[in-house]
DNA sequence: ACGAACCACCACAGCAAAGTAGCGGTTTAT
DNA sequence: ATAAACCGCTACTTTGCTGTGGTGGTTCGT
C-alpha cells in the first residue's frame, strides 16, 4: 500500500469511528467529508458500508488487543495487570468510541471479539481465585461491568485524563460509590 | 380514542422501543409488521417518523416518572429510597429498552428528561449528605453511574427477576465486586 | 342493530443513500 | 524521470424508506 493510501485509510477509520459513535446510520458520505477525503476513495478501499464498518472494528479491536498485551493479564499482580487493562481500554475507548453493539459482520471479527472476550473472563476468573473480586456473581456479570463502566467513564468524561479515569474506574469497580 | 385504537397504540410503541433498542435505524414497516399492525396505521397516530421515536420516549418518560414518584426520593430513608428507585428504572428499562442518547425530538422531552435528572440529582445529593455515598466524585458521575449499572443489568441479564437485579445493582453500586 | 370510527391491502411519488463508471490530474516509489 | 498507483470530480442507476391517497371491509360504542 503506498503511503498517501495508507493515510487517508487512517483517516477515514478514525473520522468513521467519531460519527459512528454519535449516530450508527451515518452515511459514508459524511464520514468520507468527515476524513477530507472523497467518497470514491473510501469504496476503493472498502467493497461496501458494511466492509468499512468492519474496518472501524477491527481498528478497534486491535487497539484493544495491544491494550490486552500489555497488561500481561496472566502473569502480573492481579491488581496491577487490571488497572493496567482498564488504563488500555479506556484509551482505545477514547481512540474509537464505537460500541460493539452495532457489529452485522460477517467476516471472522466476532470471533477475535470472543476470543479478547476468552482472554478477560479467565483473568477475571483469577482474581476471584485470589480472593480480589467476588465469585458469586451471576457469569459473565463481572465482565460486562468492567466494560461497562469504563465505556461510560471514557464516553461521558472526556475531560478526565487517561490515568485519572482509570483510578477512579478501579476504585468504583471494586469498592463502588459508598463513603467512607 | 377507541379501545382497538388503543391497544394497537400500545403494541406500537412497546415493538417500537424493542426493536429501536437493537437498531436505532428500523424502518417504520418493521416497526409495524412487528407490532402486528399495518403501516398506514402507524401514521394514523403518528405524523412522521420521528413522532413515532418521540412517542415511544415519552412513553419510556412516563414509566421512569411514576417510578420516580413511587420511590419517594424526597422522604425516604435514602436506602430504601434508592432501591425502590432502581427497582422501578429496572422495571420500566425492561418494558421500554430504548436509550435517550437517540433523541433528536424537537418536542419539550428534552424538558422532562432534565427535569427527571435534576430530581434523581438532588437525591443522590441528599445521600451524599446523609453519608451513604461519596461526595467528591466529579459532577454528575454518580448520576451517570446509577443508570449506567441499571441499564446494564437491565439489558444484558434479562433473566434476573426485577427484584433479584435491583438487589444486584444496588450492591454493586454502592460496594462494587471487591471480595469480602 | 347501526352509524361512526378504525383497519388492512394495494398503489404511487419523492427522496436519500448505496454502489458503479470513466477521466484527467497528482503523488509516490524506484 | 518515469511508470504505476492513487486521487478527486461529476454523473448515473438502483434500492429501500418515507409519507400520502383511496377503497372496501371490520370492529367498537351506544
Amino acid at each position: 500500500m503506498r503511503a498517501d493510501a495508507a493515510r487517508n485509510l487512517d483517516a477515514v477509520l478514525q473520522a468513521g469511528a467519531r460519527l459512528l459513535a454519535e449516530d450508527p446510520g451515518v452515511s459514508v458520505a459524511a464520514i468520507a467529508t468527515a476524513a477530507g477525503v472523497d467518497r470514491r476513495t473510501v469504496y476503493r478501499q472498502f467493497p461496501n458500508r458494511e466492509a468499512l464498518l468492519c474496518g472501524v472494528f477491527e481498528a478497534k479491536l486491535e487497539a484493544l488487543e495491544a491494550a490486552l498485551d500489555q497488561s500481561r493479564l496472566a502473569e502480573a499482580p492481579v491488581g496491577v495487570a487490571l488497572h493496567k487493562l482498564v488504563e488500555g481500554v479506556i484509551a482505545a475507548n477514547r481512540s474509537y468510541p464505537v460500541g460493539p453493539e452495532q457489529l452485522t459482520c460477517s467476516s471472522g471479527l466476532s470471533e477475535r471479539y470472543a476470543e479478547q472476550r476468552a482472554r478477560v473472563g479467565a483473568f477475571l476468573r483469577r482474581a476471584a481465585d485470589e480472593g480480589l473480586v467476588r465469585a458469586d456473581l451471576p457469569d459473565g456479570m463481572a465482565y460486562a461491568l468492567l466494560y461497562g463502566i469504563v465505556s461510560l467513564l471514557a464516553r461521558e468524561f472526556p475531560d478526565l485524563e487517561c490515568g485519572r479515569a482509570a483510578d477512579l474506574a478501579v476504585e468504583i469497580l471494586l469498592d463502588g460509590i459508598r463513603s467512607g
